[in-house]
DNA sequence: GTCTATAACGAGATAGAC
DNA sequence: GTCTATCTCGTTATAGAC
């Protein structure tokens, strides 16, 4: 499936006790750090294997090595994505924080790849979808299944516990803040502007408890 | 709204009585029409001359003749498209109804390029815009400040009304409905569905009026 | 694991005929 | 206004040396 040729020749890249999908070698691993960034900058339509090998300073047959194809390297690149964005959520529920507090830590994820003036991997991917091979596709979409899958909980749990309150199902709930948080650093990042994102997020997670959410320093609500 | 169908080429394409913005020869126009549905479907980096070209049974080279280069085409594209936009939320304000209605009515206006399996052009331009021309950058951003000023007039109107109610300023709401729009379309386009979008536009708007959003058939909530 | 070299193709763009 | 023909460049990808 993602055609890392060889195995790591020293330590490989591990995330933590819990092994979550394949570790790629020094190089495998830089070689993703460097398109996830491209792509999330400029899309999987606005960059090439020139643009990492030039960044990285190797040759483009050396990519080819290490990921076949770009569909391939695009793969890989979701793959790890999701893995590492599903260990943070976990990180979040064994923190032990009340369900609002979860929702805040939701947003604060997509405030840090906005902070680094990067689109959501998967929401960048989401505009070039009818462009990608299918392989990529269902691994967009897994994607935002899981994030709909957690939150759903979250808010299930917050509901019964009576600190979170929403009109309609939890799964509709969960698909407005995925939805509005993606489409609030699809239009934030252009502007260069944060704070764009910080006023929706708070608008939106407002609606859901009392307390005031997301790096609120101005405590007018 | 949105992408007329085709027009002849003796006519050109007008809107109606109040001109906006330069009018195209009926090729040219033409040319716009197909290049708009590429692009809001594969991208701006997801589409090519050829592509307008094969769609359209001309060469290459006409379209060159018509726009000077890809650069010129997305900025008439872009120009075309706001004012279009532009078009749709006076008739809005010319049809004399509630600001919730109002709302709805905008609500609607991407439902409907979500229905053509389209993005919002302006949205999917913001994720490329690391990848644009100075001059469709420009553009991109007026589009979504004239859409920000359009929504903050609508919901003075309905706060100083009593029909609209919504913590804190009338932009930052503007901009969360901005985003939450943009970004339910991004979201529920790979899904192919529909309800999708229109769960996370009653959301949304629901939270700033007492009475249902967005073609809701069904008033169970 | 990385290199040189190159194939094979498509991109945006131009010149000049009709 | 559209064509044929061509140019240049960048793209993905492969073969084979080291």
């Amino acid at each position: 499936m993602v055609t890392a040729g060889k195995r790591d020749e020293t330590g490989a890249a591990r995330a933590g006790p819990s092994d979550t999908g394949p570790a790629y070698s020094g190089t495998a691993s830089r070689i993703l750090d460097v398109a996830e960034a491209l792509v999330q900058t400029r899309g999987f339509n606005g960059f090439s294997y020139a643009d990492v090998a030039a960044e990285m300073k190797i040759t483009k047959a050396a990519l080819h090595y290490h990921f076949a194809g770009k569909a391939e390297l695009g793969e890989a690149l979701i793959t790890r994505y999701a893995a590492r964005f599903a260990a943070a959520l976990t990180a979040v529920d064994c923190a032990g924080a009340q369900p609002a507090a979860k929702l805040d830590a939701y947003a604060s994820l997509y405030l840090d790849v906005l902070r680094n003036q990067r689109m959501c991997l998967c929401g960048m991917l989401a505009a070039e979808y009818q462009t990608l091979p299918e392989a990529m596709r269902v691994a967009v979409l897994r994607f935002f299944d899981a994030n709909e899958t957690w939150l759903e909980e979250v808010l299930e749990h917050g509901r019964a516990a009576g600190t979170l309150r929403f009109e309609g199902t939890a799964r509709d709930t969960a698909r407005t803040i995925i939805g509005s948080l993606e489409g609030a650093m699809l239009v934030a990042r252009p502007y260069g502007d944060l704070d764009r994102f910080k006023a929706v997020a708070r608008n939106i997670l407002g609606t859901l408890a009392p307390a005031p959410m997301v790096a609120a320093g101005t405590d007018s609500a």
